[in-house]
Order: structure tokens, then sequence, then C-alpha cells
DNA sequence: CACAAGATTCTCT
DNA sequence: GAGAATCTTGTGA
């Protein structure tokens, strides 16, 4: 498999936060990192909606150093820590409305090795297949954080098209009312990499 | 400055 | 299923 490792254009990045999640599937995410470079076919993501997402951590547009960039326009990495775990999100809709997209799962494609190598006595399947683990295994740490999905080191191109895709509602938020039934998480359906419901 | 909580993962039961 | 691990940020004194 063959892909032109070219970043997807700003206006990519600019469309609604539910359609950005949609589109971002099947997509390639690239990480470049001083020991060689990983890649992997977004499959999994979720929707955060700002001011009216109870579960989202810009809420009410609750501005703080950490939300900070999701005010600022669509295209930049949000990276915050999960207890031990990094997390990734891409900063979507327009600037000033704090709109982010989870990346939840990848397909590796590329540095599988350096992968395996972080990943380390984990079976394939599950080097990639949740939001902290994909950051491990792809390098991205909150030094990635603010950075432009246009440019290395870290950024997105063009993938192939999913046959199927489905959606349903969010994981891992909890008490946060009606925020955890809305249906903002999309996948590639059938790809094993796809992280489990609980 | 101290402390609590979290968009998670792993291990053990 | 439950509980720990272990780090950053947000909030209050």
């Amino acid at each position: 498999m063959k892909i032109d490792l070219i970043p997807l254009p700003q206006t990519f990045y600019e469309q609604s936060t539910l359609h950005l999640a949609e589109s971002l599937l099947g997509c390639l995410l690239v990480k470049e990192t001083p020991e060689g470079r990983c890649s992997g076919f977004i499959v999994e993501t979720e929707a955060y909606m700002g001011a009216n997402d109870r579960a989202a951590h810009s809420f009410g547009n609750r501005r703080t150093k950490r939300t900070e960039i999701m005010f600022s326009d669509a295209g930049h990495a949000y990276t915050y820590t999960m207890h031990t775990h990094v997390l990734l999100n891409v900063v979507s809709n327009k600037k000033g409305i704090p709109h982010g997209v989870l990346i939840r799962a990848i397909d590796p494609i590329e540095g599988l090795s350096l992968m395996e190598e972080r990943r380390k006595g984990r079976p394939m399947r599950e080097w990639t297949n949740g939001p902290g683990k994909l950051t491990k295994a792809m390098g991205i740490t909150l030094a990635d954080y603010g950075h432009h999905f246009t440019e290395p080191p870290l950024y997105i191109t063009q993938g192939y098209k999913p046959e199927k895709i489905e959606t349903g509602p969010r994981i891992g938020i909890k008490n946060t009312g009606e925020a955890r039934f809305y249906p903002w998480r999309f996948w590639v359906s059938g790809n094993p990499y796809v992280s489990k419901t609980r």
C-alpha cells in the first residue's frame, strides 16, 4: 500500500465537529520521532462539543491554560494527561468555539517494530486500540500540545474511504448527565482495532 | 501551597 | 468487575 504523505489542508478541519469526526475515519495519522516514523489509519473518534457538552473539558466555554488551544483555529493538537496516559485530540470548528475530536484508535501501518518496542509484551491488536495506547505506541506526548496537524512531525494525510461507519454513545464518561448518551462516537465497522465497549 | 479529580489502562479476582 | 497506578491541571486557602 502506497500513500502520499501530504498533510490535509487547513480547510479540511474547518467543517462542523461531528462531520470532522466522521471524516477523520480512514485518514492517516503520522508521527515522526528521532527513532523513526510511525503511522496508522484512524478507525475510531469521539466528538466533544464544547459549551453544550457536559463531558467536554471546555463545557460552558470554560477557558483555562489547558483548554486554551481549543479556542484557537481548527487543526491544532490538544494533548493532555489522564492518570498515567496521554490522550490526543484534533481541535475543530471556528476560532472561539472550543470543540474537539478525540482520536480513540488507529490501525498501525508504518513503524511497526517501533510500536512493538513501545508496547512491549502486548499482542499487536492491543498496541493502538485505545486513546492512551495509541499515543504511547506513536510517541505522542504533552510536547505535542498546540502543534498544528498540517506540519511535521505530527500530521494527518488522506487515507482510504471506509466501507461502513457506525456511531454510538461515547465511552468512559460518567456523572455527566445526558451527555453520556449522545451518539458522538464514530468508528469503522468491523475494524479489529476499534476499542471495546464497556 | 495542598488537595482532589480525571475523555485510561492494567492486573488480579 | 474492582482497585491501583501515578501525572497534570484546576480550585481554594
